[in-house]
DNA sequence: GCCAACGTTGGC
DNA sequence: GCCAACGTTGGC
């Protein structure tokens, strides 16, 4: 019944309604997506290699703290869009947009003795760390750099800029679309 | 390469 | 549960 009424879906700007004769009139809130940041140092991997992975798509492992983990195992849904941030970068600064496209399951980088980031506490019945897949969905014609964004009022509250440290964050809607735009920018 | 800020570990 | 020692992050 559900792909019944998928056919007949009204969509506006917060809502869908679903038009099925039996369930009409029900709307159905759209979830809203939210918007984070996500770190890379571009010697390790960065939004070229990205570029070039099959569906531009990759599994975001590695992570080892514990807030960004809650944030990508609890948090990140599909449809959500991520700042691809170059971090050890000259300059540092937001080089692209991603979106998610598989939410959150067991980091496998850390069952693996070989891999930089084993942890041996980490166990497959048990697993410690999660990650996420992202795509790439856009990457800036020019560097959006971390100095540029310190000097944007508009931007003085981002985690970015008062907590440095933190490799997954959140954004906010009204930052994100600040960071676009300076993106859009002529250098 | 330095180092400040922060997170983790482990003895007590 | 405190906290000193140590490790990591990441801008500069």
């Amino acid at each position: 019944m559900a792909g019944d009424c998928a056919s007949q879906l009204v969509k506006s700007k917060d809502h869908v309604t679903c038009t099925h004769p039996t369930i009409d009139k029900r709307k159905v809130m759209a979830k809203a997506i939210r918007y984070w940041l996500m770190k890379s140092e571009p010697t390790t991997y960065s939004i070229e290699d990205l570029s070039k992975e099959k569906n531009k798509t990759t599994f975001w492992d590695g992570v080892r703290n514990y807030q960004a983990r809650n944030i990508m195992r609890d948090e990140m849904k599909v449809g959500d869009k991520s700042l691809f941030y170059h971090s050890n970068a000259k300059p540092p600064g937001v080089v692209g947009v991603c979106r998610i496209v598989k939410e959150s399951y067991p980091d496998f980088s850390a069952f693996d003795p070989k891999d930089k980031h084993f942890d041996p506490k980490s166990r497959q019945q048990e697993p410690r760390w999660f990650m996420v897949d992202v795509k790439l969905e856009k990457r800036f014609d020019r560097i959006v750099s971390l100095d540029e964004i310190k000097q944007v009022a508009s931007l003085a509250e981002m985690v970015l800029v008062n907590n440095s440290r933190l490799s997954v964050q959140p954004v906010t809607k009204a930052e994100f679309e600040t960071i676009l735009k300076l993106a859009a920018k002529k250098a």
